[in-house]
DNA sequence: AGTGATCCGCGAACCACAGATGGGT
DNA sequence: GCACCCATCTGTGGTTCGCGGATCA
Protein backbone atom coordinates (compact mmCIF):
# COMPACT_ATOMS: atom_id res chain seq x y z
CA UNK A 1 0.00 0.00 0.00
CA UNK A 2 3.08 2.34 -0.34
CA UNK A 3 1.91 5.97 -1.47
CA UNK A 4 3.93 8.05 -3.95
CA UNK A 5 4.81 11.58 -2.84
CA UNK A 6 1.62 13.94 -3.94
CA UNK A 7 4.70 16.16 -5.03
CA UNK A 8 6.57 14.93 -7.41
CA UNK A 9 4.86 11.48 -8.35
CA UNK A 10 7.82 9.17 -8.05
CA UNK A 11 9.21 8.88 -4.48
CA UNK A 12 7.65 6.79 -2.00
CA UNK A 13 5.66 9.31 0.87
CA UNK A 14 7.08 9.36 4.28
CA UNK A 15 5.88 12.39 5.62
CA UNK A 16 2.23 13.70 6.14
CA UNK A 17 1.31 17.16 5.74
CA UNK A 18 -1.76 18.00 7.93
CA UNK A 19 -2.61 21.22 6.55
CA UNK A 20 -2.24 20.49 2.74
CA UNK A 21 -3.37 16.84 3.37
CA UNK A 22 -0.95 15.80 0.95
CA UNK A 23 1.78 12.96 1.46
CA UNK A 24 5.12 14.17 0.61
CA UNK A 25 8.91 12.58 0.35
CA UNK A 26 10.95 13.97 2.39
CA UNK A 27 13.47 15.79 -0.17
CA UNK A 28 9.69 17.37 -1.70
CA UNK A 29 8.53 17.83 2.01
CA UNK A 30 11.74 20.46 2.32
CA UNK A 31 10.58 22.22 -1.13
CA UNK A 32 7.21 22.63 -0.41
CA UNK A 33 7.37 23.22 3.02
CA UNK A 34 10.34 25.71 3.09
CA UNK A 35 8.31 27.91 0.14
CA UNK A 36 7.41 31.08 2.68
CA UNK A 37 6.37 31.16 6.31
CA UNK A 38 3.04 30.19 6.15
CA UNK A 39 3.97 26.56 4.68
CA UNK A 40 6.50 26.39 6.99
CA UNK A 41 4.46 26.36 9.75
CA UNK A 42 2.37 23.40 8.36
CA UNK A 43 2.29 20.99 11.12
CA UNK A 44 3.84 17.41 9.56
CA UNK A 45 4.09 14.12 10.64
CA UNK A 46 4.88 10.29 9.47
CA UNK A 47 3.10 8.01 7.55
CA UNK A 48 1.31 5.25 8.71
CA UNK A 49 3.12 1.92 7.92
CA UNK A 50 0.11 0.10 7.87
CA UNK A 51 -2.89 1.94 5.81
CA UNK A 52 -0.48 4.23 4.29
CA UNK A 53 -3.18 6.84 4.90
CA UNK A 54 -3.53 8.11 7.48
CA UNK A 55 -1.16 10.33 9.33
CA UNK A 56 0.97 7.60 12.16
CA UNK A 57 0.77 9.15 16.04
CA UNK A 58 2.36 6.46 17.51
CA UNK A 59 5.66 4.26 17.08
CA UNK A 60 5.52 0.44 18.05
CA UNK A 61 8.94 -0.29 19.56
CA UNK A 62 8.63 -4.25 19.13
CA UNK A 63 7.06 -4.03 15.82
CA UNK A 64 8.96 -1.13 14.79
CA UNK A 65 6.56 0.00 12.92
CA UNK A 66 4.35 3.71 12.87
CA UNK A 67 0.89 3.06 12.74
CA UNK A 68 -2.48 5.74 12.99
CA UNK A 69 -5.46 5.55 15.43
CA UNK A 70 -6.91 3.12 13.80
CA UNK A 71 -4.28 0.99 13.05
CA UNK A 72 -2.86 1.07 16.24
CA UNK A 73 -6.15 0.53 17.58
CA UNK A 74 -6.49 -2.82 15.47
CA UNK A 75 -3.39 -4.05 16.33
CA UNK A 76 -2.94 -3.22 19.91
CA UNK A 77 -6.31 -3.21 20.71
CA UNK A 78 -7.16 -6.44 20.79
CA UNK A 79 -4.77 -9.20 21.84
CA UNK A 80 -3.15 -9.03 25.57
CA UNK A 81 0.47 -9.29 24.14
CA UNK A 82 0.10 -6.42 21.71
CA UNK A 83 -1.21 -4.38 24.54
CA UNK A 84 2.09 -4.73 25.97
CA UNK A 85 3.48 -3.73 23.65
CA UNK A 86 5.57 -0.36 24.17
CA UNK A 87 5.12 2.72 21.96
CA UNK A 88 6.00 6.29 21.33
CA UNK A 89 4.19 8.95 20.23
CA UNK A 90 5.20 10.41 17.47
CA UNK A 91 5.94 14.46 17.61
CA UNK A 92 4.44 16.68 14.68
CA UNK A 93 7.02 19.08 13.42
CA UNK A 94 6.52 22.40 11.42
CA UNK A 95 9.35 24.18 9.80
CA UNK A 96 12.28 23.22 8.33
CA UNK A 97 14.14 20.46 10.43
CA UNK A 98 17.33 19.08 9.52
CA UNK A 99 18.71 15.34 9.17
CA UNK A 100 19.87 15.73 12.33
CA UNK A 101 16.87 17.18 14.42
CA UNK A 102 14.53 14.68 12.48
CA UNK A 103 16.56 12.22 13.81
CA UNK A 104 16.75 13.29 17.09
CA UNK A 105 12.78 13.76 16.99
CA UNK A 106 12.67 10.74 15.56
CA UNK A 107 15.34 8.42 17.03
CA UNK A 108 13.42 5.43 15.39
CA UNK A 109 13.83 6.73 11.84
CA UNK A 110 16.62 5.88 9.80
CA UNK A 111 15.68 6.94 6.25
CA UNK A 112 16.54 11.14 6.39
CA UNK A 113 18.94 12.26 3.76
CA UNK A 114 21.28 15.00 4.62
CA UNK A 115 19.59 18.28 4.35
CA UNK A 116 21.05 20.48 1.73
CA UNK A 117 18.80 23.39 2.09
CA UNK A 118 20.87 25.07 4.66
CA UNK A 119 18.49 28.23 3.57
CA UNK A 120 15.67 27.03 4.90
CA UNK A 121 17.01 26.90 8.36
CA UNK A 122 17.97 30.08 8.26
CA UNK A 123 14.40 31.33 7.71
CA UNK A 124 11.19 31.15 9.75
CA UNK A 125 13.15 29.12 12.11
CA UNK A 126 14.47 25.44 13.08
CA UNK A 127 11.66 22.90 13.88
CA UNK A 128 9.53 23.14 16.44
CA UNK A 129 8.51 20.23 17.92
CA UNK A 130 5.04 20.19 19.13
CA UNK A 131 5.61 18.68 22.38
CA UNK A 132 3.31 20.57 24.84
CA UNK A 133 1.94 22.86 23.09
CA UNK A 134 -1.73 22.97 21.95
CA UNK A 135 -3.05 20.84 24.57
CA UNK A 136 -2.71 23.75 26.75
CA UNK A 137 -3.51 26.61 24.50
CA UNK A 138 -6.36 27.84 26.79
CA UNK A 139 -4.76 27.62 29.75
CA UNK A 140 -0.94 28.20 28.63
CA UNK A 141 -0.46 31.07 26.52
CA UNK A 142 3.34 30.00 26.78
CA UNK A 143 2.54 26.48 25.78
CA UNK A 144 0.11 27.05 23.23
CA UNK A 145 -0.37 28.57 20.06
CA UNK A 146 0.11 31.97 20.71
CA UNK A 147 3.78 31.31 19.53
CA UNK A 148 3.74 30.94 16.22
CA UNK A 149 6.21 28.20 15.96
CA UNK A 150 4.09 26.51 17.65
CA UNK A 151 1.10 26.32 15.77
CA UNK A 152 -0.18 23.27 15.34
CA UNK A 153 -2.73 23.63 12.61
CA UNK A 154 -2.42 26.94 11.45
CA UNK A 155 -5.05 26.28 8.49
CA UNK A 156 -8.18 25.89 10.61
CA UNK A 157 -6.90 28.67 12.69
CA UNK A 158 -6.49 30.75 10.41
CA UNK A 159 -9.92 30.03 9.07
CA UNK A 160 -11.43 30.60 12.51
CA UNK A 161 -9.35 33.84 12.76
CA UNK A 162 -10.80 35.20 9.20
CA UNK A 163 -14.35 34.03 10.74
CA UNK A 164 -14.12 35.73 13.71
CA UNK A 165 -12.34 38.92 11.97
CA UNK A 166 -9.17 39.03 13.94
CA UNK A 167 -6.09 37.05 14.03
CA UNK A 168 -6.09 37.26 18.38
CA UNK A 169 -4.35 34.12 18.12
CA UNK A 170 -7.51 32.67 19.48
CA UNK A 171 -6.52 29.03 20.58
CA UNK A 172 -9.63 27.28 20.62
CA UNK A 173 -7.62 23.76 20.15
CA UNK A 174 -10.45 22.30 21.83
CA UNK A 175 -10.72 18.81 19.93
CA UNK A 176 -8.17 17.05 21.49
CA UNK A 177 -5.67 18.66 18.98
CA UNK A 178 -2.97 17.29 16.88
CA UNK A 179 -0.68 17.71 19.88
CA UNK A 180 -3.22 15.93 22.01
CA UNK A 181 -2.21 13.05 20.04
CA UNK A 182 1.04 13.76 19.46
CA UNK A 183 2.36 14.43 23.29
CA UNK A 184 0.11 12.33 25.13
CA UNK A 185 2.29 9.46 26.08
CA UNK A 186 1.10 6.02 24.81
CA UNK A 187 3.07 3.37 27.01
CA UNK A 188 1.14 2.53 29.64
CA UNK A 189 3.53 4.99 32.08
CA UNK A 190 2.29 8.13 31.25
CA UNK A 191 -0.95 9.51 32.94
CA UNK A 192 -3.39 10.29 30.86
CA UNK A 193 -6.13 12.67 30.79
CA UNK A 194 -4.07 15.40 32.79
CA UNK A 195 -6.23 18.47 32.01
CA UNK A 196 -3.49 21.19 32.56
CA UNK A 197 -4.33 23.10 35.19
CA UNK A 198 -6.16 26.43 33.87
CA UNK A 199 -9.96 25.86 34.51
CA UNK A 200 -11.25 28.97 35.93
CA UNK A 201 -12.69 28.09 39.21
CA UNK A 202 -14.49 30.78 39.19
CA UNK A 203 -16.53 30.62 36.30
CA UNK A 204 -17.45 27.13 37.29
CA UNK A 205 -18.15 28.05 40.53
CA UNK A 206 -20.57 30.08 39.78
CA UNK A 207 -22.46 27.05 37.39
CA UNK A 208 -20.97 28.37 34.55
CA UNK A 209 -19.80 25.29 33.36
CA UNK A 210 -22.39 23.23 34.67
CA UNK A 211 -24.23 22.83 31.25
CA UNK A 212 -22.69 25.71 29.75
CA UNK A 213 -23.46 24.76 26.24
CA UNK A 214 -23.22 27.77 23.97
CA UNK A 215 -26.62 27.15 22.81
CA UNK A 216 -27.10 30.06 21.54
CA UNK A 217 -24.20 29.98 18.78
CA UNK A 218 -24.25 28.01 15.48
CA UNK A 219 -20.11 26.66 15.59
CA UNK A 220 -19.89 25.03 12.63
CA UNK A 221 -17.09 23.32 11.15
CA UNK A 222 -15.75 24.33 7.58
CA UNK A 223 -14.34 20.81 7.10
CA UNK A 224 -15.46 18.29 9.01
CA UNK A 225 -12.20 15.55 8.20
CA UNK A 226 -9.59 18.19 8.39
CA UNK A 227 -10.71 19.16 11.56
CA UNK A 228 -11.67 15.72 13.01
CA UNK A 229 -9.83 13.84 11.55
CA UNK A 230 -12.19 11.07 11.18
CA UNK A 231 -15.34 10.53 9.44
CA UNK A 232 -18.77 11.19 10.58
CA UNK A 233 -19.11 7.99 11.37
CA UNK A 234 -16.32 7.41 13.74
CA UNK A 235 -17.34 10.29 15.22
CA UNK A 236 -20.11 8.38 17.14
CA UNK A 237 -17.60 6.82 18.93
CA UNK A 238 -16.62 9.43 20.67
CA UNK A 239 -20.08 9.62 22.73
CA UNK A 240 -20.78 6.19 22.09
CA UNK A 241 -20.14 4.01 25.36
CA UNK A 242 -21.77 6.95 27.60
CA UNK A 243 -23.21 9.42 25.70
CA UNK A 244 -22.47 13.22 25.71
CA UNK A 245 -23.62 13.37 29.23
CA UNK A 246 -20.85 12.03 30.32
CA UNK A 247 -18.62 14.93 29.29
CA UNK A 248 -20.30 17.34 32.01
CA UNK A 249 -20.70 14.25 34.87
CA UNK A 250 -17.09 14.04 35.86
CA UNK A 251 -16.72 18.12 35.95
CA UNK A 252 -15.96 18.15 39.72
CA UNK A 253 -14.09 15.08 39.87
CA UNK A 254 -11.75 16.68 37.20
CA UNK A 255 -11.72 19.90 38.79
CA UNK A 256 -10.52 18.49 42.02
CA UNK A 257 -7.63 17.46 40.57
CA UNK A 258 -7.71 21.25 39.34
CA UNK A 259 -6.16 19.89 35.99
CA UNK A 260 -9.30 20.90 34.05
CA UNK A 261 -9.42 23.63 31.13
CA UNK A 262 -11.85 24.90 29.48
CA UNK A 263 -12.43 23.36 26.34
CA UNK A 264 -14.93 22.91 23.79
CA UNK A 265 -15.80 19.46 22.11
CA UNK A 266 -18.09 19.51 19.21
CA UNK A 267 -20.99 17.53 19.41
CA UNK A 268 -21.86 16.92 15.33
CA UNK A 269 -24.79 16.80 13.87
CA UNK A 270 -26.08 15.26 10.66
CA UNK A 271 -25.14 18.43 9.08
CA UNK A 272 -21.75 18.14 10.40
CA UNK A 273 -22.79 21.59 12.67
CA UNK A 274 -21.08 21.35 15.81
CA UNK A 275 -22.16 23.24 19.21
CA UNK A 276 -19.54 23.31 21.75
CA UNK A 277 -19.62 21.74 24.97
CA UNK A 278 -17.15 21.99 27.75
CA UNK A 279 -15.69 18.67 28.61
CA UNK A 280 -13.36 18.63 31.74
CA UNK A 281 -10.09 17.38 29.97
CA UNK A 282 -8.07 17.73 27.26
CA UNK A 283 -10.16 15.66 24.93
CA UNK A 284 -13.87 13.80 24.65
CA UNK A 285 -12.43 10.97 24.95
CA UNK A 286 -10.20 11.08 27.74
CA UNK A 287 -13.49 12.29 29.91
CA UNK A 288 -15.34 8.94 28.21
CA UNK A 289 -12.96 7.19 29.60
CA UNK A 290 -12.32 8.96 33.05
CA UNK A 291 -16.37 7.52 33.24
CA UNK A 292 -15.31 4.39 32.28
CA UNK A 293 -12.74 3.72 35.36
CA UNK A 294 -14.08 6.11 37.85
CA UNK A 295 -11.37 6.50 40.33
CA UNK A 296 -8.74 4.45 38.17
CA UNK A 297 -6.09 5.74 36.77
CA UNK A 298 -6.61 5.65 33.42
CA UNK A 299 -4.47 3.68 30.96
CA UNK A 300 -3.79 5.69 27.68
CA UNK A 301 -4.15 3.28 25.34
CA UNK A 302 -7.65 2.78 26.19
CA UNK A 303 -8.45 6.21 25.13
CA UNK A 304 -6.16 6.13 22.23
CA UNK A 305 -8.08 3.56 20.16
CA UNK A 306 -11.27 5.78 20.80
CA UNK A 307 -11.09 7.55 17.18
CA UNK A 308 -9.30 10.67 18.84
CA UNK A 309 -10.31 13.89 17.42
CA UNK A 310 -7.48 16.16 16.19
CA UNK A 311 -6.92 19.89 15.02
CA UNK A 312 -8.00 22.61 16.38
CA UNK A 313 -11.91 23.91 15.59
CA UNK A 314 -12.67 26.30 13.27
CA UNK A 315 -15.76 28.14 13.99
CA UNK A 316 -18.63 29.82 12.06
CA UNK A 317 -21.13 31.74 13.49
CA UNK A 318 -23.90 30.39 11.02
CA UNK A 319 -26.57 30.44 13.16
CA UNK A 320 -26.46 34.65 13.07
CA UNK A 321 -29.62 35.84 10.77
CA UNK A 322 -30.14 39.10 10.31
CA UNK A 323 -32.98 38.78 12.95
CA UNK A 324 -30.08 38.22 15.53
CA UNK A 325 -27.88 41.06 16.70
CA UNK A 326 -24.80 40.66 18.98
CA UNK A 327 -26.39 41.44 21.91
CA UNK A 328 -28.30 38.20 22.06
CA UNK A 329 -25.03 36.21 22.18
CA UNK A 330 -23.31 38.67 24.14
CA UNK A 331 -26.21 38.06 26.72
CA UNK A 332 -24.57 34.60 27.38
CA UNK A 333 -22.12 35.70 29.08
CA UNK A 334 -19.31 33.15 28.65
CA UNK A 335 -20.25 32.57 24.92
CA UNK A 336 -19.60 36.45 24.53
CA UNK A 337 -15.97 35.63 25.01
CA UNK A 338 -16.11 33.59 20.93
CA UNK A 339 -17.95 36.33 19.58
CA UNK A 340 -15.97 39.26 20.95
CA UNK A 341 -12.89 37.38 19.78
CA UNK A 342 -11.46 38.01 23.60
CA UNK A 343 -9.03 34.98 23.53
CA UNK A 344 -10.08 32.78 26.47
CA UNK A 345 -6.72 32.15 27.94
CA UNK A 346 -6.95 32.78 31.37
CA UNK A 347 -3.54 33.40 33.15
CA UNK A 348 -1.94 30.85 35.09
CA UNK A 349 -1.57 31.81 38.36
CA UNK A 350 -4.23 30.44 40.65
CA UNK A 351 -5.84 33.70 41.91
CA UNK A 352 -6.06 35.10 38.87
CA UNK A 353 -9.42 35.60 36.85
CA UNK A 354 -10.68 36.33 33.85
CA UNK A 355 -12.84 39.17 34.80
CA UNK A 356 -12.84 42.27 36.70
CA UNK A 357 -15.37 41.31 39.62
CA UNK A 358 -18.01 43.70 38.65
CA UNK A 359 -18.21 42.63 34.91
CA UNK A 360 -17.63 39.18 35.50
CA UNK A 361 -20.36 39.33 38.51
CA UNK A 362 -22.76 40.85 35.76
CA UNK A 363 -21.70 38.58 33.09
CA UNK A 364 -22.56 35.64 35.40
CA UNK A 365 -25.87 37.54 35.99
CA UNK A 366 -27.15 38.22 32.38
CA UNK A 367 -26.08 34.48 32.07
CA UNK A 368 -28.35 32.86 35.05
CA UNK A 369 -30.84 34.80 33.59
CA UNK A 370 -30.61 34.24 29.85
CA UNK A 371 -30.35 30.52 31.08
CA UNK A 372 -33.81 30.65 32.61
CA UNK A 373 -35.64 32.43 30.10
CA UNK A 374 -34.18 30.51 27.21
CA UNK A 375 -36.33 29.35 24.62
CA UNK A 376 -35.46 26.24 22.70
CA UNK A 377 -38.51 26.74 20.25
CA UNK A 378 -37.78 26.75 16.54
CA UNK A 379 -37.14 30.17 15.16
CA UNK A 380 -39.00 31.57 12.25
CA UNK A 381 -36.51 33.00 10.09
CA UNK A 382 -39.54 33.79 6.96
CA UNK A 383 -43.24 35.08 8.36
CA UNK A 384 -44.43 35.09 4.94
CA UNK A 385 -43.29 32.09 4.05
CA UNK A 386 -45.20 30.70 7.54
CA UNK A 387 -47.96 32.41 6.47
CA UNK A 388 -48.44 31.01 3.35
CA UNK A 389 -47.73 27.10 4.49
CA UNK A 390 -50.34 28.41 7.37
CA UNK A 391 -52.69 28.54 4.94
CA UNK A 392 -51.59 25.89 2.18
CA UNK A 393 -53.71 23.17 1.97
CA UNK A 394 -52.86 19.28 2.08
CA UNK A 395 -52.93 15.98 1.32
CA UNK A 396 -51.71 13.61 4.19
CA UNK A 397 -49.25 16.48 5.19
CA UNK A 398 -47.99 17.60 2.05
CA UNK A 399 -48.47 20.40 -0.01
CA UNK A 400 -50.45 20.13 -3.05
CA UNK A 401 -51.16 22.73 -5.79
CA UNK A 402 -53.78 24.83 -5.81
CA UNK A 403 -56.56 23.65 -7.15
CA UNK A 404 -56.02 19.91 -6.48
CA UNK A 405 -58.18 18.11 -3.81
CA UNK A 406 -57.17 18.38 -0.53
CA UNK A 407 -57.69 16.65 2.89
CA UNK A 408 -56.40 19.34 4.98
CA UNK A 409 -57.36 23.14 5.04
CA UNK A 410 -56.22 24.79 7.65
CA UNK A 411 -58.18 27.28 6.99
CA UNK A 412 -61.50 25.16 7.27
CA UNK A 413 -60.08 23.44 10.70
CA UNK A 414 -62.05 20.80 9.49
CA UNK A 415 -61.03 17.59 7.38
CA UNK A 416 -62.67 17.85 4.09
CA UNK A 417 -62.01 16.07 1.11
C1' DA B 1 -29.30 -15.82 29.16
C1' DG B 2 -30.73 -15.49 24.47
C1' DT B 3 -34.25 -14.55 20.90
C1' DG B 4 -38.17 -12.72 18.56
C1' DA B 5 -42.27 -9.77 18.65
C1' DT B 6 -44.24 -5.54 19.84
C1' DC B 7 -44.47 -0.80 21.26
C1' DC B 8 -42.89 3.82 21.37
C1' DG B 9 -40.38 8.00 20.30
C1' DC B 10 -37.67 10.54 17.28
C1' DG B 11 -36.12 12.41 13.07
C1' DA B 12 -36.07 12.52 8.04
C1' DA B 13 -38.66 12.98 3.96
C1' DC B 14 -42.25 14.65 1.27
C1' DC B 15 -45.05 18.13 -0.97
C1' DA B 16 -46.01 23.37 -3.46
C1' DC B 17 -44.78 27.77 -3.78
C1' DA B 18 -43.24 32.61 -2.52
C1' DG B 19 -39.30 34.93 -1.84
C1' DA B 20 -34.29 35.18 -1.81
C1' DT B 21 -30.18 34.76 -4.38
C1' DG B 22 -26.91 34.86 -8.03
C1' DG B 23 -25.43 35.00 -12.78
C1' DG B 24 -25.96 36.85 -17.33
C1' DT B 25 -27.31 40.53 -20.50
C1' DG C 1 -22.99 51.05 -12.17
C1' DC C 2 -27.73 49.99 -12.75
C1' DA C 3 -31.90 47.55 -14.15
C1' DC C 4 -33.94 43.58 -15.72
C1' DC C 5 -34.63 38.66 -16.62
C1' DC C 6 -34.17 34.01 -15.57
C1' DA C 7 -32.81 29.84 -13.14
C1' DT C 8 -31.91 27.96 -8.90
C1' DC C 9 -32.15 27.64 -3.98
C1' DT C 10 -34.40 28.12 0.54
C1' DG C 11 -37.78 27.61 3.99
C1' DT C 12 -42.31 26.85 5.64
C1' DG C 13 -46.00 22.89 8.33
C1' DG C 14 -48.61 18.42 8.84
C1' DT C 15 -48.29 13.77 8.01
C1' DT C 16 -46.06 9.43 7.06
C1' DC C 17 -42.49 6.23 7.39
C1' DG C 18 -38.42 4.00 8.97
C1' DC C 19 -35.14 3.23 12.40
C1' DG C 20 -33.46 2.16 16.94
C1' DG C 21 -34.16 1.43 21.78
C1' DA C 22 -36.99 -0.48 25.37
C1' DT C 23 -40.02 -3.87 27.03
C1' DC C 24 -42.14 -8.28 27.33
C1' DA C 25 -43.11 -13.15 26.46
Amino acid sequence: MSHLCDFCGEKRSVIYCRSDAAALCLSCDRIVHSANALSRRHSRTLFCDRCSTQPAFVRCIEESVSLCQNCDWNEHGGSAVAKGHKRETINCYIGCPSAAELSRMWPFFKEFPPTEDADCEQGLGLMTIDENSVTNCWGHPENGISGAGKLNNPGALDKFDSLVGSSSGLAICSMPCTADLVTGSVDSTTPKLSCPGTKDSELCKDGLCDDFNLDDVDLTFQNYEELFGLSHNQTGHLFDDHGIDVIFDPWDTCAANSNCQDEFVGEASSEGQVKPMPTTCSNAVSADSVMSNPGQNVDSSMFLPARQAHSCLSFSFSGLTGESNARDYQDCGVSSMLLMSEPPVFPAGPESSMLPTASRDSAVMRYKEKKKTRKFEKKIRYASRKAMADVRRRVKGRFVKAGEAYDYDPLAKTRSC
